[in-house]
DNA sequence: TCAGTGACCAGAC
DNA sequence: CGTCTGGCCACTG
């Protein structure tokens, strides 16, 4: 089980236009209690080209924001999608939050178990 | 081996 | 809204 790729794969996944958490990245990969570990992966991640913009904490804030080329990176690349982004660096997650379900969670680990990661 | 550190989270006030 | 608390776990020196 290759965490840090399960990340990548996942990010990819998200559609454009809406943002996922840390949280809810970390249950797809099958490990909830790992969300702090997303963070270190995406950031790994960014020059592998993984979509990192879309994901954000549990309250909408762009956490990440930092480790992007410039700190208002993430949120120009999410408002050049259409995802609003306040003067606070936060994103309302009931209007473009990436909703996911036991269904999703179980496609996501099918595609693993046959992907090997 | 071990303590410090994080792009975290849910719950309690 | 905001702050604090306990829990979390890979990575690092």
């Amino acid at each position: 089980m290759n965490f840090y790729k399960r990340v990548s794969f996942v990010c990819r996944k998200i559609p454009k236009g809406k943002a996922a958490t840390y949280g809810q990245i970390a249950t797809l990969c099958g490990r909830p209690s790992n969300s702090r570990q997303v963070g270190f992966a995406l950031k790994m991640g960014l020059a592998g080209g993984v979509p990192a913009h879309r994901v954000v904490n549990s309250s909408g804030f762009l956490s990440g924001a930092k480790s992007f080329k410039t700190e208002t990176e993430q949120k120009r690349l999410l408002v050049a999608e259409g995802v609003f982004v306040d003067e606070k660096n936060r994103v309302n997650l009931k209007k473009f939050g990436w909703k996911t379900d036991g269904t999703d969670i179980s496609w996501f680990l099918s595609r693993f178990e046959e992907l090997n990661i």
